[in-house]
DNA sequence: TATGAATGAGAGTTCATTCAT
DNA sequence: AATGAATGAACTCTCATTCAT
């Protein structure tokens, strides 16, 4: 049983998810896709359930979402902070990459107990980075409070996302960034020096 | 058409949600759940999408409420920020209709230009509400920087709620709520401040 | 049980048939047309069946086809010629009553055997009244030939009608006119001369 | 995808239509009239409406048989003029595939446009391999009015038909044929020899 | 390995009819 | 006489899965 088959039918999946969704991802448009037959697909997979785990899994660990901000290079303060906005507009802007894991998160939320547990995973690793990354910046310290901002962020980076994928628009991206800025150069500053005390 | 057979199936389609998820949401389990003929469920609700929207619709209307309160009455700083807290608090229990916020969304950013639209004037609602509490807590003035920031807010509400439906569980809730108690508290008036000058 | 309400709803099918078709035309759509609530159908008809039997027969016997070319008066060829040509014309024009009629007689055809009977009735009474014209105004005699040459001729103003309801538009009615008015002229007198051998 | 396939459910809902109409004509029932699935039937065609007319397609297509036939092999007057007549006899005979013809103009008239579109290059068709008959039978020449007289003989066998399908029986077969037969041998003839002038 | 026709349960939806009020 | 909520069987259509070839 090659790779390359399997390859094929998740590259296919994915693609497929991406443009109609989880819903709309069935085992016909799958084969079609990936230019096999029905058939074919079941060599490879004893369902589609199976198929779309596979999806997931692959997804899940692609995501990076903190851009390439590293602990280990001693920067100065702006120069962190610029990059966090770098790439936060980044990820704003993948609009393919973000459906997909709100579909991945969708699908987690239905029940899916181990993927769950991945999603949980990663959430630790992505905030775990941040609070890194708050720690280095802002010069504050590890902490439970620490990492609970750097969930609020991650939060608010997420719904962010959700709002700009449904296009809302209620207030032009201009002012949505000059908060950003503020709470990068400013807020964040002024909490960890209060939680200090 | 009286709003005890609409209430009679928002409630057995979220209990159905609750339980089997929202795929596994029929119509005819539904009307089952309700006590009705599925051919019932068509006297209130046009389609099945109609029915999850009010499902979410309802649910999610704990905002409004705080608002209208909180506008109507001149309520002092503290208690207006405690209304707020224990709506979020509220929010975040909402199993049901966050589930289904996520999953409608999903159905909107495939193309239903309807859902979309709705999902515009809800978000347009949710965060024109928060900025006029917020002027009114914070004695801030209208403008797009504080509706930006509502914006921000009700990005990482929505942030919250996936990650508790994924139960990541990363931080402990209590400092979760210690992190948002200061941003009511303390951080919001802080940036009101700001950028006042 | 008043006649005022039957004639309502008869007159409210009507209008939905004409609009929606037969399978368009539901009860509810009936009653809403009416003005009456689904129910009080039911205190003039016991079904919807009778309804559409009762809007068959009113529309049969109001069907006339041929005009109003007399044989009692004594009319010059020219006159009578340019009497059926002029009906014909207007018969194409009626477009919300021949849709009627075709929907009669496609329920007729389905098998409703009482209204397959007065489809017969009437066309017996059309073509016998063309028949009576053709023997006046092309001095011929009456007979079976006679009587075929009126079913033809009934049968090809039927088929024209129907494709001007379908729009196909083959060729300029300019043209249909033109050989209309060459049988009205010179075709039947020719035929009859013929025949009469 | 067979041809097997195809015909066989064809089949089924031509005998469906025969015994049960064409409102009884169920996706159900012409799966198990052909002895296959419900979900078999979507292998072949895309909707019910797909099926129904492609019964009356491949039905109404003896007319394309004759004129195609005739056109190719160089005949005599009398050779052509036989099959029209036998090709007539056929058509009326087809008692499933007329009623389907006329079903399927009321659903076109009624708004559903592809259908609509449809009739109108059947009609185009036939009226064109009708004209081209005429063309070559009576050695007249192309143009609107040839094509006219095509167009009215098209009406006249619809109309006729429409007749039959209603039994109507206002006069004996016999006497409609030699009306036929007048008009094939020398009403035509007759026509365009006056025309040419 | 690979095909794609076939299956059949189950989905959302419609609508004539009933009946308590 | 009149209402309109409620019924439930029947509809078209979908799709994961199977299996003879």
């Amino acid at each position: 049983m090659s790779n390359d088959g399997k390859m094929k039918i998740l590259e296919a999946a994915r693609a497929i998810i991406i443009e109609h969704g989880i819903q709309g991802a069935t085992i016909r448009g799958i084969a079609e896709q990936a230019g096999v037959s029905t058939g074919a697909i079941y060599h490879y997979y004893d369902s589609k359930e199976a198929i779309l785990y596979d999806v997931m899994d692959e997804g899940l660990s692609e995501i990076r979402r903190i851009s390439t901000v590293s602990v280990l290079d001693k920067k100065k303060l702006e120069e962190i902070i610029q990059e966090i906005f770098d790439g936060m507009q980044e990820r704003f802007k993948k609009d393919a990459e973000n459906r997909l894991q709100f579909y991945l998160a969708h699908e987690a939320m239905l029940g899916n107990e181990e993927l769950k547990h991945k999603f949980k995973q990663k959430y630790e690793d992505w905030i775990n980075r941040l609070e890194a990354i708050f720690v280095q910046a802002y010069d504050t310290e590890h902490g439970p409070l620490t990492k609970a901002v750097a969930t609020w962020t991650m939060a608010a980076i997420d719904g962010m996302v959700l709002q700009i994928l449904l296009k809302t628009n209620v207030v032009d991206l201009t002012h949505i960034n000059k908060v950003l800025e503020f709470l990068l150069n400013e807020g964040f500053s002024h909490f960890f020096k209060v939680i200090h005390d």
